[in-house]
Order: structure tokens, then C-alpha cells, then sequence
DNA sequence: AGCGTGACAAGGT
DNA sequence: GACCTTGCCACGC
């Protein structure tokens, strides 16, 4: 897959995050055919312009921690528009993945009162 | 071409 | 948990 096919792929798996919903790095180049190429997909939605806006802000390191440093601009940003879509964001910037991951498909209420 | 760097990941100490 | 190493790959020098 040539380089331009590649980061169209990764701008559309990330579209396809759900909102309310977070995901890591692996797993979008995973699902954009790119597995092991992590590294790109952060590259890729730093180069990302406004014309053609993504929810890179849904896109998180594998244990479930906000990439930027704790404090910063893009840390505090990307804190901010998770919590405004319900998604529970601790100040070092954890988000715990077995309630908020996607492909989890499972919502939080069923995981606090259990399914059945 | 080589080397360091980075919005990463996985496995080990 | 904090580090370190290895694997990964695009970029700029």
C-alpha cells in the first residue's frame, strides 16, 4: 500500500470511531491495514487539516492515556472534547478502555449492572 | 546513505 | 508503576 492510500485509510478509520467512543493508534492502523504502523497514524492526524476534519481527538496510546504530555495545550484539548461527548477522561488523562473502547460495543451501564 | 526524532506498541526488568 | 529494548516507519538534516 503506497504511502497516500495509507493515510487515506487511517483518516477514514478514524472517522469511523464512534463518538462517545476511543480507540488507540495500533488499532486504527490495524483496522486501516497498516498493523504495526502505530507511529504513522499519530503522524498522520498531526498533518491532518481543518478542510478535512477527523475525531483524532477519540484516538488514544494503547493503555488508554491521552499521547501528549499531561498539562499541555493539545493534552487539555483533547481532554475537553472527549468529556463534552461523556467520555470519563482522569487528570493524568486515563480513559478506561473496557468502558469506552470501541469494539467493546458494550455500553457502560451494561458493564456496571451486568448484561444479564 | 546514516542518524536522530516522534500524537506508538509489546515485552522484559 | 517507571524504565529500557526492539520493532515499526516517515521526515528532516
Amino acid at each position: 500500500m503506497g504511502n497516500d492510500a495509507a493515510i487515506a485509510a487511517i483518516l477514514d478509520t478514524v472517522r469511523r470511531i464512534p463518538a462517545g467512543r476511543v480507540t488507540s493508534y495500533g488499532e486504527v492502523a490495524a483496522r486501516a491495514g497498516l498493523k504495526g504502523r502505530a507511529r504513522m497514524v499519530g503522524r498522520v492526524l498531526g498533518l491532518a487539516p481543518d478542510d478535512d476534519p477527523v475525531p483524532w481527538f477519540r484516538v488514544l496510546k494503547s493503555d488508554g492515556r491521552i499521547a501528549f504530555p499531561v498539562g499541555s495545550d493539545a493534552f487539555k484539548e483533547q481532554a475537553k472534547r472527549l468529556r463534552k461527548e461523556g467520555v470519563k477522561v482522569s487528570r493524568d488523562g486515563r480513559v478506561d478502555l473496557a468502558a469506552f473502547g470501541w469494539s467493546h460495543e458494550q455500553s457502560l451501564d451494561e458493564l456496571l449492572w451486568g448484561s444479564g
